[in-house]
DNA sequence: AAATATAGACCGACCGTCGGTCAATGGCTA
DNA sequence: TAGCCATTGACCGACGGTCGGTCTATATTT
């Protein structure tokens, strides 16, 4: 198929290289197809030979981050080092590992992009869809017996990972320091409070509410 | 001052009437000054005569919709009917509200727009800014006697409203109508869970854990 | 009271740039 | 040589934004 060739081909993946560097460096939005076509030396015609528009590079751009992020954490998990770490422990470390990359990746965070925020939201979508199953998935040895709780664990994730990072991260809002560093000084307590509460500590009286209810 | 004037004057709530509609309806991205300007009747210079860009007629819209949420919630706060409620009956009614409204205001909310994660990332920024204390207040009635847990409050409501509207409003990203429904049943024990947490019923060890790190 | 000056709301032709299109073409393989 | 890709770049309409200027209503001067 032709389609496939193209996406194995050398220069998608050049375009993609190029665009996974200007993208989160100048904003999606402020940076133009012209400057990723003048950086790489071809023609417009070749890029949209490839890409047949820029929200479907950004799209392809998202899918190579968001692929070697699961693939990084996935093996962080199953490491030596780490496989036999309580689900908390395990948690804490993807969660510092992640938020450790991100300013890694982002030389200046001062610098607020307003015009990156579709980039970011539909980066984090992704991200939800592909890694909370994970996030899931190392909650479960710590949870209770009690089938109503482990019921939500991927949603708990889900929930997790959309506050944080939305909240931590300045690329979907211009947050100031003070509002990151108060919120990451919360967050080890607010996961603690969330976590202990999955795990099956509560009496009776938080299930019977909830199952009133259904 | 002048300033002053032009966002007292009937032009500037007009401009910002019309975009109410626009933006919303049409995307931000995909709504053109140039449709705002003939909806209007007025000439383009009028336009960039009271908004100087189309980012600070965005700033001005999404602070008009969270102002108006703002009061229209403190409002209901302090109703006679809800003034008595206990904290988490409050703080589902004012979850139900906020979602209640939004699908209101959305005509279709399985039309994806992803031309307007610019617009609801930055409203659900400034969303948390006004409305996270308003949240915080009510929970501090159910809160324990010790103070490691209050310290907390405003995070945990920040925490939560970024969570809740990031994965079960379709404007951020354009989730599938079984996950939005899937969250939402999950949603109540989340809360729950998270309440529950805060309110001191949990053992010290918790607590212990987490001075012992500071 | 008439003439003149000032202010500011409003106009629309115009600009550079953007994302996107397409007919033409070079070069490789069968 | 025929056919198929990958590649080219001139070209397009629409966009956000600018700018010189008009018009009216109010203040100031005569």
């Amino acid at each position: 198929m032709t389609t496939e060739n193209r996406i194995n081909s050398t220069r998608y993946k050049e375009i993609i290289a190029a665009a996974r560097k200007l993208f989160p460096a100048k904003g999606y939005e402020a940076t133009s197809m012209n400057e990723l076509i003048v950086s790489l030396g071809i023609a417009k015609g070749t890029m949209y030979y490839y890409f047949p528009s820029k929200q479907c590079l950004l799209e392809a751009v998202v899918e190579d981050i968001v692929d070697e992020e699961f693939t990084r954490l996935k093996n962080l998990l199953h490491s030596s080092t780490a496989q036999h770490l309580s689900p908390d422990e395990k948690l804490r470390l993807l969660l510092s590992e992640y938020s450790g990359n991100q300013d890694n990746n982002r030389i200046l965070d001062i610098l607020n992009r307003p015009d990156n925020s579709r980039m970011y939201s539909y980066q984090l979508g992704r991200y939800i869809e592909k890694l909370a199953p994970l996030y899931a998935s190392i909650f479960a040895p710590g949870c209770g017996e009690g089938l109503f709780n482990s019921a939500y664990l991927l949603e708990c994730a889900e929930f997790m990972i959309a506050g944080i990072t939305f909240l931590v991260d300045p690329g979907l809002y211009p947050w100031s320091r003070s509002q990151i560093t108060r919120r990451m000084k919360a967050l080890p307590f607010l996961l603690e409070a969330q976590l202990g509460a999955l795990s099956g500590f509560f009496d009776e009286s938080l299930q019977n509410k909830n199952t009133n209810k259904e």
